[in-house]
DNA sequence: AATTTTGCCGCAAACGATTTTATCGTTTGC
DNA sequence: GCAAACGATAAAATCGTTTGCGGCAAAATT
């Protein structure tokens, strides 16, 4: 590959010039530039990239840590962020954490070893203390779905508080009064806060939350299994499960049907974040829209504007759930 | 950030001697390098990668493209790739194709332009002659899913012909003969094979393929929506539904029924790559089980060990598909 | 015409490592 | 006892850019 040096001794110009016409930062006479540009094509040159990194120290890379690479919910939150910053010309590296203290500090240890620009990362394991002190650092971190004390301006998070309030409140608008619900993972703050919303919504319509009636699940589909498979046993009826996710959502049905309960008759079950196919399991998935596309967009937007300058943007940091009926959850007709 | 200058200072060594403390290729005595990892854990000192790039010329970074980073089936690929190589201390730089010719160009030369070791590309739209030619130039490119002439040795792949074979058998022996199909799109090689083999099956079996019974999709939910619906208006009766892969039997499964056809007692419907979620959608989908997690580690190490001399890698560059019998297709009595 | 301003561009010093070559003191073989 | 071999380390060149400083010519000002 030819250099910046091969390029300059054709064009008849110095090293500096050369960099300058590439980087645009600085006027170069037109005369000048077109040379430079020829010599460039001739060689079919393309400036090293490793090298810019270490002159200019930046290297144009965006580290992003999720728990998972597989999932819907993450798919589209990467989706967001890497259309966004592919479109700047930054490019994304990816890792995960599976949700584990160690697997997450690794992961963040490894993305600022790789001298990212900034770093993007879905945590649900590290302590908002951990954080705090993450961001004392040289590297700008920004945080998916949370928001800490102290960082707000490095948080894209979603109301899960309210997201809570609404799906309990769905179902209790549908008459429904005996109220299972399978919860993610309490040390997951996203978890902590949809139980939270939907403990609100049962006080503001006097309704008792029954200890007996709740599951801590896992976000993924055994944990609807083995939470719709727990509150059936012990034998304190309910008519509808609300569900912390559409991954629980959709194990409980699954296991329901299997043990002969019509769905929705039975059982009415409504889910949260509104995954992709929520609308294809049978019956279509009443559920909470969980805008984690946008969100990923806008974090994008945030590094941009913090660490790339491009000051226009308009940031929104804080995002709201929607309520999506479809055919999962019926009125109960006294 | 500390660099290796200090360090060497500190330590009363040269620049030198702290490289190959840190890379460990020549022999250092015991004394020196432990006077080297003294002052290297007092300053905290971690080596640059980027001047480790430039210096080495090796970023220990790969490149990947998938056409979409949502999507269950991409997200196991990803998984594969980047589990087997964050554990050799490589980073994964993941950009999009969206199979559009143009796209995947672009990412590739993204890809390429960020100097990456090798790059791991699952292209649908570009021909085996551009890969050909793009296989000539420094970078050493890997292809998901696809097998090019000439390449074979870069390339892992999935036998889709018998991946199809195995789809139209399984619903053939249930007694089934008017089947239709509901493929991906025929400019993709996944696609084409897929047909290739399910038509073999119908030969061996002396069923006619009726072009009428076939509608080419788009390998989403859309796509099987639109092909049933298609379909059910030619007006030709059919028993069993074969779909190219699972997100079109999903989106075929959800209109059927929405048209008052009972699953599975009314149609049957197999699918291809056995996705999560194929096991919670209702009926439980009866499909082709898709190795493609498995495929990722192996790309991963076949990277491994051409590019990272690890020699003692087992590389396997075919993979056979299996079927994987669930709820949604019956048997047809006489 | 002399002076100041301006706009371009070249020089050379970073950036922080790796790697080749040279050097130096010891050991070893004959 | 001498030279050759060897192991450990130092010195210096190299990787391909960016960028601050300064010079120089042309344009603008007096």
């Amino acid at each position: 590959m030819a250099t910046i040096y091969e390029v300059s001794k054709l064009a008849g110009v110095s090293l500096a010039t050369v960099s300058r016409v590439t980087n645009k930062n600085t006027r170069v006479s037109d005369k000048t530039r077109e040379k430079v540009e020829l010599a460039m094509a001739e060689l079919g040159y393309r400036p090293n990239s490793i090298a810019q990194s270490l002159a200019s120290s930046r290297t144009n890379s965006v580290g992003i840590m999720v728990s998972e690479l597989n999932g819907s919910f993450f798919g589209q939150m990467m989706a967001g962020i890497e259309e966004e910053l592919r479109a700047a010309g930054k490019h994304v590296i990816i890792t995960t954490g599976h949700s584990e203290e160690d697997k997450e500090k690794d992961g963040i240890e490894f993305l600022l070893s790789r001298n990212c620009d900034a770093l993007i990362v879905h945590v649900e394991a590290l302590s908002d203390q951990y954080l705090q002190e993450l961001n004392k650092g040289e590297t700008p971190v920004y945080y998916m779905s949370r928001s800490i004390e102290g960082l707000q301006e490095n948080c894209i998070s979603l109301n899960n508080d309210l997201g809570g309030y609404l799906a309990a409140k769905a179902v209790i608008e549908h008459g429904h009064k005996e109220i299972a619900y399978i919860s993610g993972p309490q040390f997951k703050p996203d978890s902590q806060d949809r139980l939270t919303g939907h403990k609100r919504a049962f006080e503001e319509n006097n309704i008792a939350f029954n200890p007996n009636l709740f599951f801590e699940g896992d976000f993924k589909e055994t944990g609807g299994r083995d939470g719709i498979k727990y509150l059936l046993n012990s034998k304190v009826a309910f008519t509808a499960l609300v569900c912390a996710n559409d991954e629980m959502a959709s194990g409980a049905m699954t296991y329901a049907r299997e043990h002969g309960i019509n769905l929705p008759e039975d059982l009415s079950i409504i889910g949260f974040d509104n995954i992709v196919f929520s609308r294809h399991i049978h019956p279509k998935l009443t559920t909470i829209d969980n805008p984690v596309l946008e969100m990923g967009h806008m974090a994008a937007k945030l590094v941009l504007k913090n660490v790339y300058q491009q000051d226009k943007l308009e940031i929104k940091h804080f995002f709201e759930p929607t309520l999506i009926t479809r055919d999962s959850v019926r009125s109960i007709c006294e």
